[in-house]
DNA sequence: CCGCGCAACATTAACGTTAACGTCCTACTG
DNA sequence: CAGTAGGACGTTAACGTTAATGTTGCGCGG
C-alpha cells in the first residue's frame, strides 16, 4: 500500500509544458484543442494513471454526482432489493450511492440527513422512519431533490413511490374470503408506520364488502424491538409467540394474513406443534414473497411487493427533477402489489 | 423543494463583519476565538441552517472521511448484514459509506473501483468478484488502504477478514459424521470461488479423519447464473433441480452439506417430495445461518457466519491504518464459525 | 500589405474550506 | 514605564478542478 501520491492535471500539465485548463479540455473531449496535442496528453495521462480528483470537480460544479440513500433495515430483504436497484440504476447514470442506515431510530436519522446535506448528494432516496419529519425537511428546503419510498411524509410534501399497501392488504384478505375464509386475523408488526395502518384498512374493506364481521382481536400485534436488533430482520420468534397466544382462542380463524412472510413463518411453526395444517385448518398468507417462501410446505401464497419498479421510479423521478424536465408524473406514486397464489391457501 | 441556495462561511462572515477563517476556527471549535465572538457565530450558522460542504472540506483535507464498500449482492442475507455491520461502525467514527454493487462481474468491478478511486475514499472494504484482480491493485497502487472481506486475492497482498470455510465445512461434516452419518454429499454452489474450495477442503478433511471415502459425485454442483438474477439471493429452485438428480441414485447419502440455507431449502422440496424425512433418512446441514433457518421443519442444523465480526474488525483495520498506529493484527485473520446444531441432524 | 478571424493554447478567477502566518492591542512583568 | 507575551482576529495561500476571458500566431481575403 504504497503512498505514491495521486497524480493531478498540474502534474501531467507541468511534464508537458502545457498549461493545466489545457490539460483538462484534453481529458474532458472539449475542443479548442489540436488533436496531436490531445493525443499526446492522453497518453501521458494514460501512463502515470491519472484519475481525476472528483471532489475537486464536485466543489467547482456544484454537483457531487451522488445519490443518497436512507434505508432503515438492509436486512429485510425488501429494502436489500432497494438497494441493489437503486445502485444499478444510478450508477448506470453516472451517479454514486452514498448509503445511510436509520435502524428505525429518529437519531440515527437526524445523521443520516445531516451527513447527506454535508455531502451536497445531488438527490435523496429516503424510507423515513416516520417518527418525525423535521430530519427529511431540511433536504429540500436547501433545494436537494427527495423522493420518498415505502413510506410517506405527507406533511413534506415531497414525491413519493410506494407499494399500494391498502390494495395488497385488500387482495390478501379477498383471496382467502374467495378460498372460503369466513374468520381472519392480522398479524402486523408493532410500529406507528403507515405502510400497516393501510394493509390494515384493505383488510377491513374486504371484510367489510364480504359482510364479515371484524370482531375485537382480530388485529394482533407483534412487538418487534427493531431497535435492539438492528442488523436483523423480522425475527419469526415473535410472531410464534404472539401465534400460540392467539391458538389457545376457543374460536380459531379460518385464515390468517401475516404482515411479512417472517411472520407467516413463525406462525407455521405455531400452527404445525398445535396439530394444526395449513391451509386445511387454517390458511396463511404473507407479505413480501421472501426468497424462502415459495419453498417453505406448503409455499407460501404471499403478496409480492414491487420493490424493482420503487427503486426504479425513485432514481429516474431524481434524474429528471434534476435535469429540469418537466415531470408528468403524480407527486405520489402507488405501486400495485401482486398476489402471488400457492399452497398455503389452496385448500384440497 | 425552492432552491435556497446553501450558505457558507463567507455568508456568515459577512453577516457579522467577521473574517471566514475565523467564522471557521469558531465552529470547528478551535482556541483562539473569543467566547462571545464564538457564541455570536454559533448563533448566527443556527439561524441560517449552516451546514458544512464536505466536498470543499475533503478538498483541502486531502481526506473525504468515506469509506468504499464493494458488494457483488446485497440481497444475499450475509452481505446484507455486514453492510448493516460497516455503516453503522463507520458512521459512529465519523465516515460516511459509499456502496458499490459488482453483480459478481468484473466489469462492474472495474468501474466500481474507479468509482471509489475518483472519489478519493479514506479506505475501502471489497468483497472481490475473484475473476481477477486488476480492478482493486490500483487502489492500493494509490495507496487507499483497502480491506479485503470474505474473498481473499492472495495476489495483492492486501489485509483480509474472512471466514475459516475450511473449518466450517469440516465442522459440518464433521457433526453429521458423528450424528452416524457415513456417506456424504456436498452441494455447492458452481462458482470459482476460494470459500467454496475451502469448505469442500474442509469437507475432504472430515471424511478422510474418519476414514470415510469420498467417491465420484459427491460434490455436486448448483449452477446458479447470478449474473442473470443479480437482485435475487440464490434461489432455492436451482438446488432443488439438483437435489432431484442426486435422489435417482441407487445409493443415496445420509447426510448433505449445502453451500447456503437457500440450498438446504432447496434439498427440503426435493426430499419431502421423495418421500423421505428430515433427519431420519437423510440430515441436512445448511450454511448462513439465514435467518429463516431455525424456522424450517425441522430447524435446520447450519454453519453460522461471522458477519458481525468479520464487518467490525474490517472498519477496525482501516481506522488503525489511517491512523498510523501499528496494527498487531495477522494479515489474513480467519474467523471461526459456529456451527448452530438443531433438528435437522437430530435424529430421533 | 493590412487587418480580421480563428485555432490553439495560456492566464485568471472561482468553488468553500482549512492552515500557516501576520497584525493589532491589551495586560502583565521586571 | 519599556518590553514582551499572548489572546483575538485578519490575510494569504492552498487543495484540484472547471469556466471565462486573454493572448498569441497564422492564414486568408480585400
Amino acid at each position: 500500500m504504497a503512498g505514491a501520491r495521486r497524480h493531478t492535471l498540474r502534474d501531467i500539465a507541468a511534464t508537458l509544458n502545457l498549461s493545466v485548463n489545457t490539460v483538462s479540455r484534453a481529458l474532458s473531449g472539449k475542443d479548442g484543442i489540436g488533436e496531436e496535442t490531445r493525443a499526446r496528453v492522453r497518453a501521458e495521462a494514460e501512463r502515470v494513471g491519472y484519475v481525476p480528483n472528483s471532489m475537486a470537480r464536485s466543489l467547482v460544479l456544484g454537483s457531487a454526482m451522488t445519490f443518497g440513500l436512507a434505508i432503515t433495515n438492509p436486512s429485510n430483504p425488501f429494502y436489500a432489493q432497494l438497494i441493489s436497484t437503486i445502485e444499478t440504476r444510478a450508477r448506470s447514470h453516472g451517479y454514486s450511492l452514498l448509503l445511510t442506515v436509520t435502524e428505525e431510530s429518529e437519531e440515527h436519522e437526524m445523521r443520516a440527513a445531516e451527513s447527506l446535506l454535508r455531502s451536497s448528494v445531488s438527490g435523496s432516496i429516503v424510507v423515513p422512519v416516520q417518527s418525525g419529519t423535521e430530519a427529511w425537511r431540511r433536504l429540500g428546503s436547501v433545494g436537494v431533490p427527495t423522493v420518498l419510498i415505502n413510506r410517506d411524509l405527507p406533511d413534506l410534501g415531497y414525491r413519493f413511490v410506494g407499494t399500494d399497501n391498502e390494495l395488497g392488504g385488500y387482495r390478501a384478505t379477498s383471496h382467502a374470503i374467495e378460498r372460503g375464509a369466513r374468520s381472519i386475523v392480522v398479524l402486523e408488526e408493532d410500529l406507528p408506520i403507515t405502510t400497516i395502518d393501510h394493509r390494515i384498512a384493505g383488510f377491513r374493506r374486504a371484510m367489510a364488502e364480504a359482510g364479515l364481521p371484524v370482531p375485537r382481536g382480530s388485529i394482533m400485534r407483534v412487538p418487534t424491538r427493531r431497535h435492539e436488533q438492528a442488523a436483523l430482520p423480522w425475527q419469526p420468534q415473535q410472531a410464534y409467540q404472539v401465534a400460540r397466544r392467539m391458538l389457545r382462542r376457543t374460536r380459531l380463524p379460518d385464515a390468517v394474513v401475516a404482515g411479512n412472510d417472517y411472520f407467516a413463518l413463525g406462525l407455521y411453526r405455531a400452527l404445525e406443534e398445535h396439530g394444526l395444517k395449513v391451509p386445511d385448518d387454517m390458511m396463511v398468507i404473507g407479505f413480501g414473497d421472501h426468497p424462502f417462501s415459495a419453498f417453505l410446505s406448503p409455499p407460501l401464497t404471499t403478496v409480492r411487493l414491487p420493490a424493482e419498479e420503487i427503486g426504479t421510479i425513485a432514481v429516474d423521478l431524481l434524474l429528471e427533477e434534476i435535469s429540469g424536465t418537466p415531470i408528468a408524473r403524480p407527486l405520489k406514486q402507488l405501486i400495485a402489489p401482486t398476489l402471488v397464489e400457492r399452497g398455503s391457501t389452496q385448500r384440497s
